[in-house]
DNA sequence: TTCGATTCTCCACAAGTGTAGAGAATTCAC
DNA sequence: GTGAATTCTCTACACTTGTGGAGAATCGAA
């Protein structure tokens, strides 16, 4: 159940939310939208691809000529994969020094602190129940 | 004044929270406080501490026969770093999110909302003035 | 059916990371 | 001062990561 946590690299997250933008979709695709932030040659997405295929981050499926891919972990496992892995090694598994951490570090709008109040509420209640 | 932010490779981790138990301190300290958690030889610990220094992570002070090492990153500024990291690719900069997946994700305690809870209103309290 | 465009495959390479062995240098106890 | 113990230096090596070039394969249009 709880499989190895997903870890990711920089390069590899910019690939994965190109793809997760439009599913299935094709490596030539995937660079035309990463144009513009990364500016990668075909052969570096496709690379990049690939090796992601391999670790199963993605699927590959081939029709004639061309490939295409789909990701296999969602957003929403991503993310707990990489703040897992934060919380884990920089915070010794602690939250709340972690959210000290984040409201420390950003220029926090009143309504970010309203967010997490209603967070932390709507929390409470699943809790409760 | 933001230096570039400063990030860790796990192993890293390892080794600069056994530097922060207790400094300065030395390889073969290093390599001790280690035991349990890596089984590292020395000179892999003093191999990865080398590297460090180079970058700037740690201080290194030779004394006679001895190298007294001591960070130049607190822990503070590590956690901050990783933190901003994550935070950056994984949420693309947007903390709530991030909030969100931290509450969803641990098996929380009333107290840890209450913690929350208080981090929040210091915050806010910090704002207003 | 040949050409241009598109996409692919294969290979490469430098830097960084995790890991550690071999043997030199130093020091301390006798 | 000799030997054992400690610490150091140097080197190595496999694997991962970021990056992409060269040229083959394929497809659509003329």
């Amino acid at each position: 159940m709880a499989q190895t946590p997903i870890e990711l690299t920089e390069a590899e997250w910019q690939v994965i939310k190109a793809v997760w933008e439009k599913e299935p979709c094709t490596a030539p695709e995937v660079q035309e939208r990463l144009k513009s932030a990364t500016n990668w040659t075909y052969s570096t997405v496709r690379t990049l691809m690939d090796r992601m295929s391999g670790k199963g981050l993605l699927d590959a499926e081939k029709e004639g000529k061309l490939t295409w891919f789909r990701s296999r972990v969602s957003r929403e496992q991503a993310q707990r994969g990489e703040l897992l892995y934060t919380l884990k090694h920089a915070f010794d598994g602690a939250m709340t020094p972690l959210v000290q951490c984040l409201l420390e570090t950003r220029g926090l709008t009143e309504r970010d602190l309203d967010d997490l109040d209603a967070l932390i509420r709507e929390r409470r209640k699943r809790t409760k129940k």
